[in-house]
DNA sequence: CTTTCCCGTGAAAGCGGTTTCACCGGAAAG
DNA sequence: CTTTCCGGTGAAACCGCTTTCACGGGAAAG
């Protein structure tokens, strides 16, 4: 019941050329060595009916696809995106397409969409935060080739590529950052709980703390959307808290519109930094302080290493980027 | 040359299981309807042999992918993402996945691009605002199904649903609502030559010349990136205008801080306008005045087309999204 | 003038599924 | 008790391409 829509076959090219479809097989894949004359036939019957190896048929008997799976916990988020741009743009070089799938809609089942969508390509870069890491470990050995983003696999497990940010010490600098401007009273506007990148700036802020016990640091429930930021603002606002690291560029960005509605004015009031520098970051009213983040170049680099690890080469070492503190208008100094 | 990574076939399910590959095909497509006894030994045996169809198999056996192209001139174009993560997030509903492609890499072989990129899908979604009508009438046929954005095919030509923006009365809105203003010298920062995209609201922007003869129109040469704005600024400056049409959202951006390089300030010494209304727009400082298009809805709709397109249905009448005008703080009155 | 060797080409066996169609055994009907 | 019918199951063809392997003919070597 195969869809009979499609053009020429092979088979119809052999036919009309008066060969075999080996031989077919052959002149389009550039491998011919024989008489000239044949492969002039071949190609004028390929170009007479238009004929197209179907990527299908070559898929399958080649047993690689030609793409790879691009999984992230949410497609909206413009981090993301910039990786997806990177990552897409670079594989396309080689001839690799992107095939991309968002498992937000239910993080429990990202070990089976990682799963499904890995055996349609040939290889995954994965982007799951919220993954446990005895989950991570099991799927990485049917994975292969895999690259991670912002995870790493515990040693002893199957290695894979790893890409990540230091959201420890980016959170820790902006902690440090915002210390210096005099705040002594800061809240963290937390990410998804459970989720491992959020984990990471939770342990920042503990070295923080740990620095600084003249510093007290209020938790406060949020997301890793602009919405979950906006939600947080009045607790925020309750909190008397003089500074707000926000979980990302998003939150922070739905944090100052929420604090703006409780009447409070960004930084005059209450200074707020993001973490990722998002493209517009530099852009928005006021500018944003935040931790930069390089995510088109992972996005470049995600592909390196899948490049080599489909080779089968050296996937060349694991790389962590230091976020680079953003200073702008988003953070001064509190009131005295 | 197959690569023998994966795991189990039909066949040691099969062996397993003392049946045939075609019941264990039944039973693995919910189709079997014999003993209950052998359904059992066969899950049974796919479960112990941790058994997965081979979706590429499946995929030439039946004829089709279970997923769609998506093609645009700009990966890195917030308007597009958000285009992309509705798309996604809606055919993911239905078990589709989406193959994503950038042809801004070169708009010369856009439709070499989407003729590979649609063989390896079972339809396309297609954003080409620089194809030529010729090119894009010819290519029309062989992409079936297909789904256009800004475009439409010119009647006789093969149809295909057609998911656009008013682009034509959207400018000329902006335009207007400058002139309400008071402004009667603008500029419009145009985008890419021979894009349709531009051409649409070059056309409204001469409708609005026609019924305003009062009014001075410059054209300043820009492209669809905030780069492009950027480097627009000096002519802007020089120009005299007192306000400006940028192409989208991210020219506008780009020229705001131009101008402000100039010496300028937005929207006191001169407004500025954008148009998609990307998701931080409404954020900017200043905030920008644009006309609002719906993108991420226009991702669900086009998946709504296209599953009917594939279902075989009526796919529903083509629309046409009017922008909303989004008056914000970046266009105001011109000085006296 | 044989015997090797080499090389161009095609037949056929995959790749891993789905589906048609024929077969076969048991139940229902005569 | 035979005949008919029906429904479960498997053999085999097929999807469209790649690749191994064998065949056969011509050139080179003996």
């Amino acid at each position: 019941m195969a869809a009979k829509r499609s053009g020429a076959t092979i088979a119809d090219v052999a036919r009309a050329a008066g060969v075999s479809p080996a031989t077919v097989s052959r002149v389009m894949n550039d491998r011919f060595a024989g008489e000239p004359e044949i492969e002039r036939r071949v190609r004028a019957a390929a170009a007479e009916l238009k004929y197209a190896p179907s990527p299908l048929a070559r898929s399958l008997a080649l047993g690689q696809t030609h793409a790879i799976a691009f999984v992230v916990p949410d497609l909206a988020n413009p981090a993301f995106q910039s990786v997806l741009a990177g990552l897409s743009k670079t594989a396309a070089h080689d001839g690799y397409r992107v095939l991309v799938a968002d498992s937000g809609e239910s993080p429990s089942e990202e070990p089976l969409l990682a799963a499904e969508i890995r055996r349609r390509t040939d290889a995954i870069v994965l982007c799951a935060p919220r993954m446990s890491e005895e989950e991570l470990v099991a799927l990485s050995a049917q994975l292969q080739p895999l690259v991670l983003i912002n995870r790493s696999l515990p040693l002893g497990a199957t290695a894979s590529p790893a890409l990540s940010i230091d959201y420890r010490r980016g959170i820790f600098a902006l902690a440090a950052h915002l210390h210096g401007l005099g705040h002594r009273h800061l809240a963290y506007v937390y990410g998804p709980e459970r989720s491992a990148s959020n984990t990471y700036r939770e342990r920042g802020l503990e070295d923080f703390a740990r620095e600084h016990p003249d510093v007290t640091i209020d938790r406060i429930a949020a997301g890793a959307a602009s919405e979950d930021g906006r939600a947080a603002a009045p607790q925020v606002a309750a909190s008397g808290a003089t500074a707000a690291l926000a979980f990302n560029d998003l939150v922070a960005i739905g944090l100052i519109g929420g604090l703006r509605e409780q009447g409070l004015r960004v930084p005059d009031d209450i200074s707020v930094t993001g973490f990722d520098d998002i493209p517009l970051a530099q852009y928005l009213d006021p500018a944003l302080t935040t931790a930069s983040v390089p995510h088109a170049e992972l996005g470049v680099i995600a592909w390196n290493r899948m490049h080599a690890l489909i080779q089968g080469e050296e996937p060349g070492h694991d790389v962590v980027f230091q976020p680079r503190l953003e200073l702008r208008a988003s953070a001064s100094a509190p009131r005295v």
